[in-house]
RNA sequence: GCCCACAUAGCUCAGUCGGUAGAGCACUUCCUUGGUAAGGAAGAGGUCACCGGUUCGAUUCCGGUUGUGGGCUCCA
């Protein structure tokens, strides 16, 4: 007699076991075709599981989040179905939910094209209106090995080899189509209405790169056909700010074929990358560290000592000269530490913090270029804190804290928080891997971040957190890091004086809050789509003339912002005042400062922004200090300089 | 690096079932001096990514290379 409390708190009594669907169907008929699982004492389960006690349960329907997981894992299955219906030969092996979809990866040599997209789509649809019912069963281990095997499923029964013994063998069948699966999924295949493939690729069967490749088939499915076309537009919407074709149309850098991986900086994007470096240099000397600038070659040996030779020499660049091997530094670490090695240090001396854009070059495989998201020749904001083992928590501490100031006045609120622990092949005391895992995570939890584990992912040298922004289509990059580093202060012969007059080894922090100068820009011009904040603009006034008549005034009024710090051009052109506007407005220049008669005979500027709001006629002095206010609200404190260079 | 796709004017793209190419925008010149998102006319601009093969003939078909895109792997 199970006593079932539903989420508002109202219980009913069964006289028998029931079943979730049979509960939806008690409560109204409307849940009873909304209901595509059910949350047993918060477990997700089919609408056919059976309640025999006691229990909270919930109907999990597309509006719940779970539900629309459940949809997708179901719409993935569908798929499967589609394929084996269409290519027998085709082999299945996995099929997961993903954001805002799922996939599923075949062994199948051909692979699939376009088209077989498309008619894999519609024989989806029709297996939708078939309508089979999906039924769970569980089988014995040896048995479902062998009905796998039996079909020729190859993978399936490796799967099902490596599911740990304690963990049940469970089958979803709907019509001939049998898969592996935990489910839960939803009670037919009628329910899936509103899905679309979107697009073939490869991938490693498990992910491994020694393994074979299968053919992955990616797709997106949603509650209904309004929230699939809003999917769809969202995407199309998030493709506009793609940071390599804005910056072609805002002319603010190019890539060629001669240097794969490299950027041709053009005028504008310069002028954002030196803001973002003057602003990065200002924090640096406000949160003690020191600028230094370290050479671009070393020779080899020094690569052999720090171990990287050993481990990465095929992704560095190297040049000869005079017998002599050079490696192109790849990282500025090594080269840190010859400056740290310069002169006796002291414990007094600690924490030492060196900072460097250090420019650096990696030989990335070329399947992983990536616009400016991943190059092969970046600069980093990097820096390395010498300390002590007690000095780790409170500089990862005021870190995370300088990388916060500088997202927020980047406009950044969504990062992720990643912490990477002890790899199995890694070097350092058990002893010492504890003290800087415990170090690193204290820090996050201490400010109440929501940081997600990634066992096994540190570095061989020692732990790290990283902290990752998204681009406009919600991939994930990695810009800031802290690394804890045991082994290369030892392996370079780096030391302090301890207070006991003994000689000891410093920890080193590996650390950068950009990460890559590059992809920190790339990110940016997505997160505003090209309409970067005044402070950052490489434009920040347009002064456009309507006759030729002004242009003299004009260039005065360009000069006299010009003299007072501002990135101002002018646009004295043959041309209608509406064809400037038009051009100015689309390259996102934030204000407009348009000069007619009126204006040269007034000694002022129309003033407009690029959203075409009208700011009003002021005198280029006003106007002057309005941008100053609005440039210093960052509360940058070399941005408070130059407001007061400009007076 | 691996799988798949793509590469035509500065940009966005069309085209050629194999007979060496076209539009819009941009560019140049001329006309226009016009008050808040495209004024008009004319002109110039291409070894159809590169290297081979097939063919009387290749931008088009085939192979390779390079680069780019979407994934996978990698990311000190």
């Amino acid at each position: 007699m199970p006593i079932v409390t539903l989420p508002d708190g109202s219980q009913r009594q069964y006289p028998q076991p029931v079943t979730v669907a049979e509960i939806a169907a008690d409560i109204g008929p409307g849940f009873a075709r909304a209901a595509l699982a059910g949350r047993v004492n918060g477990r997700l389960v089919d609408t056919s599981y059976r309640v025999s006690e006691d229990a909270e349960v919930a109907i999990v329907t597309d509006r719940d989040p779970d539900g629309l997981e459940v949809l997708r894992h179901s719409t993935a299955h569908l798929l499967a179905q589609a394929v084996k219906e269409l290519y027998p030969e085709a082999q299945v092996t996995i099929g997961p939910v993903i954001e805002d979809g799922f996939y599923y990866d075949f062994a199948y040599k051909r692979g699939f094209t376009e088209e077989d997209l498309r008619r894999i789509e519609s024989r989806m649809a029709e297996i939708v209106k078939r309508d089979y019912p999906v039924e769970r069963s569980v089988m014995e281990r040896d048995a479902a090995v062998k009905f796998f095997r039996d079909q020729g499923e190859e993978y399936k029964a490796q799967i099902i080899e490596s599911i740990p013994e304690n963990e049940e063998i469970s089958l979803y069948r709907q019509g001939d189509f049998v898969d592996l699966c935990r489910g839960p999924h939803v009670p037919s295949t009628g329910k899936l209405r509103a899905f679309k493939l979107t697009k073939t690729a490869g991938a490693y069967w498990r992910g491994d790169a020694r393994n074979e490749m299968l053919a992955r088939i990616y797709g997106t499915a949603w509650a209904n056909e309004e929230q699939l076309k809003a999917y769809l537009h969202r995407l199309e919407e998030a493709e506009k700010r793609d940071h390599r074709k804005l910056g072609r149309q805002l002319d603010l850098f190019h890539m060629q074929e001669e240097a794969p991986g490299m950027v041709f900086w053009h005028e504008h994007g310069w002028r954002i990358y030196q803001t973002i470096q003057q602003y990065m240099s200002a924090l640096w000397r406000e949160h003690g560290y020191r600028e230094i600038r370290t050479p671009m070659l070393l020779d080899r040996s020094l690569w052999e000592r720090s171990g990287h030779w050993e481990k990465f020499h095929a992704d560095m660049f190297v040049t000869e000269s005079e017998k002599r091997l050079y490696a192109v530094k790849p990282m500025n670490c090594p080269a840190h530490i010859q400056v740290y090695n310069q002169g006796l240090k002291s414990y007094r001396d600690l924490p030492l913090r060196l900072a460097e854009f250090g420019s650096c070059h990696r030989n990335e495989q070329s399947g992983a270029l990536h616009g400016l998201m991943r190059v092969r020749g970046f600069v980093q904001d990097d820096a390395h804190i010498f300390c002590t083992e007690e000095q780790i928590q409170p500089e990862v501490s005021s870190f995370i804290d300088m990388l916060h100031r500088v997202y927020a006045d980047f406009g950044f609120k969504d990062i992720l928080y990643k912490l990477s622990t002890r790899p199995a092949n890694r070097i350092g005391s058990e002893e010492a891997w504890d003290k800087a895992e415990q170090a690193l995570e204290r820090a996050l939890n201490s400010k109440g971040l929501p940081w997600e584990l990634q066992p096994g992912e540190g570095a061989f040298y020692g732990p790290k957190i990283e902290f990752s922004l998204r681009d406009s289509i919600g991939r994930v990059w990695q810009c800031g890091t802290i690394q804890v580093d045991f082994s290369m202060p030892g392996r370079l012969g780096a030391q302090y004086i301890g207070e006991d007059g003994s000689r000891l080894v410093p920890v080193m922090l590996h650390r950068a809050i950009f990460g890559s100068i590059e992809r920190f820009i790339g990110i940016l011009i997505e997160e505003y789509a090209g309409a970067f904040p005044a402070w950052l603009a490489p434009v920040q006034a347009q002064v456009l003339t309507i006759t030729d008549q002004q242009a003299e005034y004009a260039r005065r009024v360009t000069e006299g912002l010009r003299s007072r710090g501002f990135r101002v051009e002018a646009d004295l052109r043959n041309e209608k005042i509406g064809f400037k506007i038009r051009e100015h407005t689309l390259r996102r220049v934030p204000y407009l400062l348009v000069i007619g008669k009126r204006e040269a005979l007034d000694g002022t500027v129309a003033v407009r922004t690029r959203k075409g709001e009208d700011v009003g006629s002021m005198t280029p002095a006003a106007f002057a200090e309005k941008l100053a206010r609005e440039v210093a609200s960052r509360g940058v404190n070399f941005l408070e300089e130059s407001k007061h260079r400009v007076g």
